[in-house]
DNA sequence: TAACAATGCAACCGTTGAGTTGCACTCGCT
DNA sequence: AGCGAGTGCAACTCAACGGTTGCATTGTTA
């Protein structure tokens, strides 16, 4: 189920964007609310938890008439993993290499 | 010297970064190297590399005439633990609510 | 030193994406 | 029942971005 990275660094790629999830770590909002608080429109923050939602970095959840938006940490762990395993990837192959020149 | 990670995502959010990474992450290579193996330009390849460069995922080497780019893994490692922070502590608000909920 | 390979710089084009405004719809609540 | 808050959908603008081609420059090496 690891279909490539790309796209979900492309919705973290945008400030608006991290400006949302800071305010969804404290406490879930409906896209009003968010609009209440960040300079853009309520339809932008409308496009920006669709993009979200789409990478599975947040989650709607119904509350009566509003929709309410949570952050998911478990997404956000589980691209942390991704990233240090290529990171230590690419240093294993550094330092063996190294380790090579050193013994020549 | 903790900008905002946004910048650094955009960079990744792109799927021919991505390619030129894991070349970059198995060996290090030139901008025509490269060029060799993707199916870009040259000078397309250029601008990606002037990117990561730019967000510190990779680095020049001069090597005679030609420059070769590096993968940096460090870099990769200090942005999922970034993202490891940030998600746990999603998580963590979420279980103190949940622990709230069941207590009262 | 002459020639070729690699890099660097600049202009241009098409597409994507963030943002806006405007309007229709749907639930809650009085 | 009806009013209003919250949501959803659509069309449009503008800037940024990925990609290209063309040309100038640098530097190795035969």
């Amino acid at each position: 189920m690891t279909a490539t990275l790309a796209p979900v660094f492309a919705a973290l790629g945008d400030e608006t964007r991290w400006s949302i999830l800071t305010e969804l770590g404290r406490e879930e909002l409906s896209a009003s609310a968010l609009a209440g608080r960040l300079p853009v429109s309520r339809q932008a923050i409308a496009k920006h938890l669709g993009a979200l939602v789409e990478v599975g970095l947040v989650e709607p959840v119904r509350a009566g008439r509003e929709v309410r938006y949570r952050a998911l940490g478990a997404r956000m762990s589980e691209l942390a993993r991704q990233l240090e395993r290529i990171g230590s990837e690419w240093d294993r192959r550094l330092s063996a290499i190294k380790r090579i020149a050193e013994t020549r």
